[in-house]
Parts: structure tokens; C-alpha cells; sequence
DNA sequence: TACAAAATAGCAACCGATTACATTTTTTGT
DNA sequence: ACAAAAAATGTAATCGGTTGCTATTTTGTA
């Protein structure tokens, strides 16, 4: 047990402070008896350097562990090649898909990824568009939360001219893209189908009107009732939050109401799939005796049984055009390109839960 | 139609070029005579600087529409403020739940959150880890991919110094903290209660038994069999992956085997819902021809009939732990934070797939 | 061989906030 | 009233990469 050991311990520790010490072009430079410029040009393959000095350099820098700075990057360059991402909700099938279709377009280009979630919160959605906007993101896709109903907070986008695209979940603009589906649409071959089936007393299940995707599906159905010489009753027409427990508060409120429904449009497949259960667990058959529609095409949609009718939009097209349309514009050398909405095909799909005639019809 | 409307015009132009210029400390102490320093402290609160000065400098920051840089800011104080996050999927109760518990305690300290999600892809996972290496993130809170099965990636955090705690799906590692649960014993308590709801005959449906998780449910499952005199038969263990259609594989394959098993220990509820439903089906009873017990009580296993017995645990406190823990780690003064291992309590949570005997037993 | 043009590489000024240290101003104590 | 201590503010270097412009070298051509 001489010394050594103990000097050894020594230098460790100071070879651990070394490392502390990041690793700059700065030292590749030296190193290789070049500029700092050469190797900044060399690490980013900028053609104005021959290969083989790229090369050189490339490989000094794998051999001394250098990392790239972002944070002196950007603070030059004035731009983060990252795209910040609001979405209501995490854990929904539609919400990954559409992350699914953003990053498969956005890494293509290069470009970074920064996921926030309101958790159907105005509050935190502003919080977040704050966040991302100090965080300087290039650009903004966000789909709103449920309750939010004015857009102030992406102001301080638009005045720096930075690009916003909203999906799903929007609200009337001016500057920004949206790519959307036609709720309306949706909304009326919903409720057109259940009538087809027989209906003639059907209830709706929805979430805040002033959220535009809810009220549109809800414009749909009236039009579809009217269409078809049915009366609007407000009473079948039930506002409820996204929660399981409002699911169940909205399936027991219809189970009050008398006569019964004989037919239902639920604008979530959650919500949809526990008023499912709660019929049945009280006694009625689906869809016997209550017919339902959901909407969003989960995958909850084809556990529950009987399975669910529902509206399908294709969640990654959806992302994929955001993301597009998002990076068209941040490629654009001026403002010139127009905000657009573009739509997303949806289409109902038929299952048990709705269909009263099942063969004919 | 004077010159007026094109001078102002040309005026707004400019105005809206100088826009484009950020407003930066130095703006402000120009216009209040300070010098920039002052201004750095007084923006953020700094008691050097006289409660008045800071008022004026606040204000005139909020006048001239300052936002601070972060890219500066953490260029020269070489720390981010920023937690990277890795998760293997979003689309999860349970992981929905986990961010949620992070989030509570990061943002009452004051980091922030980039969520990366691996999508149960190592290479994805890999790219994530570097990502965030690259972000410069202060710290990191990881579930491993399903087939991970190696840490290399994360030793660029371990060689720098940068805490990293993984929880639910870990592996074993040296420096590193894990919030995770009982899996052995959770497995042995759901094969247990099936023994003991008269089953002889369980099949396991899981996945990777590299996966920590996985394994350790299966050492338990087969602990369980062996303390009761059963036999462990390796037909009857089908390992699959987690999408949908595996699901439906690996209900079909049960479906083949014969006997038929009368009992199955699925080992996470979105495969015990598939299953369910494939088994049901095809003319089979649940749980009188064969139970079925799942795990991490998703809420798909309550909308499923007949609900799914299954393994519950909080995933909003394991959050929280891994949170905390890391932020211990990161305002140690030195390393002497022990990396230690945190259980989570967990439960078997008793339904109605695999009450063979309802009221009795 | 000479000279213009193209290819490489270097210089140095940025980007904006932070902070160790120095300087000025105010307060305190005697 | 004046030195010493305390408080407030300022100076200037620093973090690390980028890029307009300049200097040097190489290549091409007459």
C-alpha cells in the first residue's frame, strides 16, 4: 500500500475535471492547426472545405468527444430548427398517430420536436405556448384544449411572424393554417345513419359547443334531424366534459329521460364506449334498444362489445399535412404563402352498436 | 392619393424591420442608463440591485416587449434548467399518469420538460438519448423500449456526470436510481389467484423476456405454479409483441392448444382486452372456460366485459419518486447521492374475468 | 510564362446573458 | 466629520459557433 494508489486516485479526479471542460471547435482547431471557421465549415460538410480536410477534421472531433453546442448555435444563427407541438391529450390513439404523421415529415426535413400537452387545460395551454416561445421553437402545430375560446396567447407568435398551424381542434383565423376534417359532415352521417336505422328519438352526447369541432358535429346532427322532419329536443342534447365520470353522468341522465331514446351520437368513442357499458350494465341492449355512435375511430371502439360505429380520420395524414404545410411556410423566403385550411377525408364506419337492421336495410 | 400613404407605408415597414431585432438587455439599459449587468440582475430579482431599479428595469422590459434568451442564458451558465424524458409509448393511461406525477414536482422546481417518446423502438430509443445528450438536458427520467436490452446509449450521461433515473422499465445498472414495482411478486399474486380460482392449466401471454418487466412477471408466474404442484408447461408460455395484432396471435394460438388452458395470465391489459374479445369471439366463456388477469389496471379493462382482473399501481407517485429523486441528484453539491432502488406499491385489483367462484372461496 | 478565375482557408466581429472583480455611492459608527 | 464597512452599480471577459469578408493557394487558359 505505497503511494501509488493514492496518486493514482488523485489524477482520476483531476482527469474527471478535465472532462468537465467541454470539448469547443476551438480545440479541434488547434489540434489540427486550422481556424475554428474550418472546422465549424468541416462539421457541418459545407463544400467550401476540401474532403479531406472535413474529413480530418470530423474525425478529430469523433476521437476528442466533441458535442455541438446548440445553445451557441442558435443564439448565432437566430433560429433552433425545432418545432414546438401542443396537443390537449397524450394518451389517445388519434393524438399518436398525429405525432406518428408530424415526425415522420418533420425529421425528414431536419427538424426537431418539442411535445407539449394541455391536458384540456386553457391554463396550461397558455403556459405552454408561453414555454414554447421562449424556447424560441421555429414554428408551432398545436391542436386546442377543449375549453379554450380566444387565441391571444398565440399572438406573440404571429408578431414575430412565426409560423402557427392548428389541427382538429381550432378556431377561426386569419393568418394560420389549419388542417381540419368536415365535422359537419361527420356530424350529419352520424345522426343520418342512426335515423336510417330505425331512430327517431336521438340523443346527443357532446362535449363544450364552443369548441369548434363540437359544435359543428352538433350543427350536423340538427341539420340531419331537420333534414329528416325530426324535431330538435334540447333535452336529448346533453354538454358534458371528456372525463369517465361525465361519461357515466351523461349515461345515467338518459336513462332518466322517458320516453328512452332509441338512438345515440356520442362524439368521443371513450365517452361513447363507458355510456356502452353503463346501458348495459342497466339493463338495456345495444343496439336493441339504444343504438350508438361514437366518434374518432379508437380502438377502444372495437373492444367493447358490441363494437362501436364511429367516424375514422386518419390521424397521421393529418400530422403529416401539418407538419408540411408548417415547414413549407418556414422554408418560404417571404410571407407569400397563404394560410390555408386544408381538409382531412373521414368516413363512418358501420359496426353492431348501431345496427338495428342489420342485414336489410 | 398624396405621398402620405407611401411614406407611412415605408414607415411601417421599417418599424416592422426593427421588430425583427430583438429587444435585449442592453436595449434596456440604454433607454434607463444602466449598465446591462444591472439589468441581468434586476430581471431576475437579484437583492444586490435596489428594490426601485429593479421595478424600472422590470417595467421597461415589459415596455419594450424583452424576452429573455434562453440560448444565451444557458450558453453561459452552461446548465439548462430542462429534464429530458423518455418514455416507451404515449398512448397509456400509466404513462399519462407518470408524466403527470413528473410534472408536478419539475415544474415546483422550476425545470422544464421535453418529452421524447421511443415508440418501443431501440433505435428510436437511441436517437432520443443522443437528442437530449444534445439538448444538453440538466438531467434525464427514462423508461427503456421493449427491446432494449443494452445502456450504452445513456453512458454519454454517465461519463458527463448527468443524473439519469429510469423507472417501471429498467435494467440493472450501477449508477443509476430505478423507480420501479414488485413485478415477481405482482406475477405471482396474479397466477395465485387464478390457482386459486380452480385453474390448473395458465398460460402466460407476455412479451420480451429480455424486458425486465416481463421477465420477472414470468419468474413469479412460474414461482407461483411450482409452489403449488403445477407444473410449468413452456407451450403454454407464448411471448408476443404489444400491438393489436399480436394480441389477436397469440389468442388464436391459445385457442388451438388442447387441452384447452382454463386460466390465462395476460400481462398487460390492452393484450388481456384483444384476447378477451378474440376468446369471446369464438364461442368461449370468460371466465368460465378460461379466466383471464391482466396488468396495469388501463382503463380499458374496465370497459370490457367482463371486466378485467388485473395489477394495479400509481403511476402518478411513480412519477413523482423518479422526479424527486432526480432533482435530489441534481442539487447535490457533489456525487454523494446514492443511486438507490425505488419500489412502488402495487395490488391485484379482482374482476369479474377471473372469479370462477364468485361469492365463494 | 503570366494572369484571371476558382477553390480553400483564415480573421474577427458577432449573437445575448452572466458574473468575477473593480469602482462608486451610501450608510454606519465613533 | 471622517474612516471604514456595506450597498449598489459598472467593467469587461466569457460561454461556443457562425459567417461576411479577406487572404492565400491552386487551377485553368491564353
Amino acid at each position: 500500500m505505497g503511494p501509488f494508489p493514492a496518486i493514482e486516485i488523485n489524477h482520476n479526479r483531476l482527469q474527471n475535471m478535465e472532462q468537465k471542460r467541454e470539448v469547443t471547435i476551438h480545440d479541434i482547431a488547434r489540434r489540427l492547426k486550422v481556424s475554428s471557421a474550418t472546422v465549424s465549415r468541416a462539421l457541418r460538410d459545407n463544400p467550401a472545405i476540401t474532403r479531406q480536410t472535413r474529413a480530418r477534421v470530423q474525425e478529430a472531433a469523433r476521437q476528442l468527444g466533441y458535442r455541438h453546442n446548440i445553445f451557441a448555435s442558435s443564439l448565432r444563427k437566430q433560429q433552433t430548427n425545432t418545432i414546438g407541438i401542443i396537443v390537449h391529450e397524450l394518451n389517445s390513439h388519434f393524438i399518436t398517430s398525429v405525432l406518428t404523421g408530424i415526425e415522420k415529415v418533420t425529421s425528414a426535413a431536419g427538424y426537431d420536436l418539442i411535445i407539449a400537452h394541455s391536458a384540456e387545460s386553457y391554463k396550461k395551454e397558455v403556459a405552454n405556448v408561453t414555454n414554447l416561445f421562449h424556447k424560441r421553437v421555429d414554428g408551432l402545430i398545436a391542436s386546442l384544449a377543449c375549453d379554450t375560446n380566444r387565441l391571444d396567447h398565440y399572438a406573440l407568435f404571429e408578431d414575430k411572424g412565426i409560423p402557427v398551424v392548428f389541427f382538429d381542434r381550432v378556431e377561426e383565423t386569419v393568418g394560420s393554417t389549419r388542417v381540419i376534417i368536415d365535422n359537419y359532415t361527420c356530424g350529419y352521417l352520424a345522426t343520418q345513419h342512426l335515423i336510417e336505422q330505425g331512430c327517431r328519438r336521438i340523443a346527443l352526447v357532446t362535449a363544450n359547443l364552443e369548441r369548434n369541432v363540437y359544435q359543428e358535429r352538433f350543427q350536423g346532427y340538427q341539420a340531419a334531424l331537420t333534414a329528416n322532419g325530426l324535431l330538435l329536443e334540447e333535452k336529448l342534447v346533453l354538454i358534458r366534459g371528456l372525463q369517465e365520470s361525465c361519461g357515466r353522468e351523461a349515461a345515467a341522465a338518459i336513462l332518466q329521460m322517458a320516453p328512452l331514446p332509441d338512438g345515440v351520437f356520442i362524439t368521443n368513442d371513450f365517452t361513447a364506449s363507458v355510456c356502452l357499458q353503463h346501458f348495459k350494465q342497466h339493463g338495456l341492449r345495444i343496439p336493441a334498444d339504444i343504438a350508438i355512435v361514437g366518434f374518432n375511430n379508437d380502438v377502444i371502439g372495437r373492444l367493447v362489445e358490441p363494437a362501436l360505429t364511429t367516424i375514422d380520420y386518419c390521424g397521421e395524414e393529418m400530422g403529416e399535412q401539418a407538419a408540411r404545410s408548417l415547414i413549407e411556410h418556414l422554408q418560404a423566403p417571404a410571407v407569400n404563402v397563404p394560410a390555408t385550411t386544408i381538409s382531412i377525408r373521414s368516413q363512418l364506419i358501420v359496426r353492431e352498436s348501431s345496427l338495428k337492421k342489420p342485414h336489410a336495410s
